[in-house]
This record gives structure tokens, sequence and C-alpha cells, in this order.
DNA sequence: AAATAAACCGGCTCAACTGCCGGTTTTTAT
DNA sequence: ATAAAAACCGGCAGTTGAGCCGGTTTATTT
């Protein structure tokens, strides 16, 4: 399968509302229509840049309408209710940031084939974790812990993206087709890892990290190469 | 070394003034002086218990003093800001993080001798991330990724925490003693690990992260047995 | 071109949070 | 016993956030 065709599944699937009225796909209507949209997006974008910056708590209506040069008025004829705002960054950051990565992977898989593929994966991987949007879906997913109304919204967007990659995945990592324990064990054990790399980032130096990153993409290598040792 | 000595020394050293007024160690003074304490204590105990019920936004003034059962005028006189508070909660959550691994883990070790050590370790730390002590750390580890002010509290506590296992984890794992690099290495790992592996715990179900648990101890097992190789 | 609808704007109310204060009660010192 | 100090209490002002509203401008329809 062409990765171009893949990633386009992978994102349709993920986002099916979002995917279809993306700039290059969706018809450009009437103008109105264009306008909106334009202004939701530049209204989420915002509202990341605050998650970003800030944290959730700093994710307030007054943040969101100044960094994105937007009168309060103008936000709330877009988005009624905070939890609306919310809504829209969840769908954003989860779409953004499997499509961010399918880009970057496959991008690097097609310049540099001689290195091992595993290692390709666990370098795009950890580079997408050190994004905009990652930091942004980490605040999301500290915060959805104690907010009942933020985990209703971001709980079944993550276990989407989640489910999509288990059942997608062997499209992208052809070579592990005998071995599919260990592709879902290799990517929740990367995904694992690397976020708490990026938790402990601020208090362990880039050499720790460095040596931690190297190790775990050692790890997978060998895992790789391991004949389906039942776990 | 005694097991006893070594808690008592890394404890105090990670927090000497925590340390040294504690109710076993502490002489009881004046009847104000404990009255105080027990009041700071209690204070603390429910802002941890805010901050792992509702995150870093939800450790308000109003709502410690309800969770405590203590008038707002009371918490005033213990504590004039919030960040006061917040930075005796920085204290208690990292001090009392690290003694109850400590009382946890010797314990296990102490009680099975035949569970090889690495194992032992292992599953204490995983106990550990599970505790609320270990949840308020993380609130508060995120929350400090934007928030200047708390960082400025949080931070260099999280790395005296750090420095101390560097320096004293020896003592407690002499069987790497000729595997420096490799038991520093296995402890930034399982840290990294165990975090990531809490984050994702809402969206991963419970084999997944059973699987996951049994082979970071496989590979923690392997690293152990490795020659020290330089990575 | 008139009417309808949709995009935009800033001011308003209500609620919550922080920090402060005057005052009362309990403990300690003399 | 009396004065000083420290623990306790609830109410106040100032600030900030969410949500709502009337009104203006811009696009679309007929």
């Amino acid at each position: 399968m062409k990765a171009e065709a893949l990633q386009d599944r992978m994102l349709s699937a993920l986002m099916p509302e979002l995917h279809a009225r993306l700039p290059e796909n969706g018809v450009p209507e009437k103008w109105q229509q264009r306008k909106s949209a334009m202004m939701r997006e530049r209204l989420v974008s915002g509202a990341i840049d605050c998650l970003v910056e800030s944290g959730y708590p700093g994710l307030t209506t007054a943040a969101v309408a100044s960094a994105s040069e937007v009168s309060r008025g103008t936000m709330h004829h877009h988005f009624q209710t905070r939890m609306e705002l919310v809504s829209a960054v969840v769908d954003q950051v989860v779409y953004h940031r499997m499509r961010t990565f399918l880009a970057d992977y496959f991008d690097a898989v097609s310049r540099r084939t001689d290195e091992p593929m595993i290692e390709l994966a666990c370098d795009a991987h950890w580079r997408s974790v050190q994004t905009r949007d990652y930091a942004a879906w980490l605040e999301l997913a500290v915060a959805a812990r104690t907010d009942a109304e933020l985990a209703a919204i971001f709980e079944p967007a993550a276990r989407r993206y989640d489910a999509i990659w288990a059942s997608e995945m062997i499209e992208a990592f052809p070579q592990w087709r005998e071995d599919w324990d260990n592709l879902k064990l290799a990517h929740d054990f990367t995904s694992a890892m690397h976020a708490g790399m990026l938790l402990h980032k601020p208090i362990f130096d880039d050499t720790r990290i460095d040596r931690l990153r190297r190790f775990a993409a050692r790890t997978m290598q060998k895992l790789s190469e391991e004949p389906s040792s039942r776990t």
C-alpha cells in the first residue's frame, strides 16, 4: 500500500469530519463558510498556544481571544462555551499529532533506506513527542485525570487514536507481520517510554535523556529480532 | 549498612528541616508549637487531597480550607499566600514519596529473599507510582512546565530527590556495584517507563499495562546481567 | 435594492478566588 | 493574675473568568 493512501485512510478514520473539510480537500463553498472555518481554525490555534504556554488552567476565553487577536464577542459567536472550544482543541490536537507523525516517519523512510526501520520509527516518535502538539496533548491528558468533563471528551479521542494504530500499523511496519504481538508491545513501550522521558526532561540533563533514548531504541531493535516470545 | 540508617540518611539529606521535626524525632516543646505543626500538616494534607482530586488548578485556598475542615482565617494565619502552601506541599510530596518507596522496598526485600532483587525493585517502584503522593507529584511536575513560579519551587526539590538517588542508591543495590553506569541507566529507565505507563493508564487496559510492566522488568533483569556495555 | 442571515463587537452580571483586616479565644510569660 | 503573644475566625475589597446580550457590519438571498 502506498504511504499516502495509508495516511489518508488513518487520518480519515481518526477524525472523519475534520479530515473531510481540509483546505486541500474541502470544496470552498461560500465565502462566509470559509471565513467561519478560518476563524474557528485561528481560535483553535490560539487556544493551543495558550495550552502550551500556560497549561490547561491558562486556556481561558480572554487569553484565547487575545492570543488569536479576536474580540471576545467574535469568539463567543463561534464557540458559545469554553468547553466547545476545548472539544475542538482536542480534535485538532489528536488529528494533527497523528498527521505530523505519519508525515515525518514516511519522509524519513523514503529518504534513508540504509538505517533499520525500527530506528527510524523510534527517532520519529521521539521527535513527535517534542512538538507543540504533544505538549498540548500532555496538558490535556493530565487535566483529564481530574476533570470529568474534559475526560469525557479527551479519552474517547485518545482511545480512537490508539485503536487506529492498533489496527493499521501493520501496514507501516510490514517486516513485523509475523510478530503481531511484539509490534503492539513495541508501540506501547515506545509511547510510554517517550512520554515518561518528556516528563523527566526538565530534571534529567540532555546526556541522560539521550542515553535513555538510545537504550530504548536498542531494546526495541532486540525485540524485533526476538522470535515472538509470549510475554 | 543497615536499611534503617540508609533510609534515615537519604531522607534527612533530601529535606533536612522536614525530617528533623518529625513526630518520632522532634521534641514536643511547647503545646502551641505542636498545635501549629499539627495544623500545618493538616492543611498540607488537605491540599494534597485537593491536588489529587482536582489537579493543580483545584488547589485553591477555599477548597483546601474546606477539605481540611479549617476556617479560611486560620489557614491564612499559617500560610499567608497560596504559594507558601504550595511550597510546603512540594516539600511534603517529595519527602513522602521517597519515604514510602524506601519503606516499601526494604520491607519487600526483608520478606522475600527468593526473588531477584531487581524484580522486587521494579515492583516496588511500580507500586510507588500508583500512590496518592505520586499523583500529586505528577500534577506538580506538569503544572511546573508552564508555571515559572511553581517551577522555581518544584524543580530544585525534584533535582534534589534525583541527586540523592544518584549518590545513595548503590547502598541499596550492592550487587550492581561493578556496574555503576548501568544502575543509573536502570533507574532512569524505570522512572521514565513507569511515569509514561501511568499517563497511559486511562487509555490502555490492564492487560497491556501488565504486559508492559513485565517487559520493563525483564529488560532491567537483562541489563543487570549484561557486562557493563558502554552506551 | 430590500430583506434576511450570518459574522463581528464590547459591555454587563454573576460567581469564584486571593489577600487582608479587625476581632475573639486560647496559650504562655512575668 | 495580668499582660503579651499566638492561634483562630469570618467578612471585605479587588481581580479575573464564564456566559449572555443588544447592537453594528458584512455577506447572501430574492
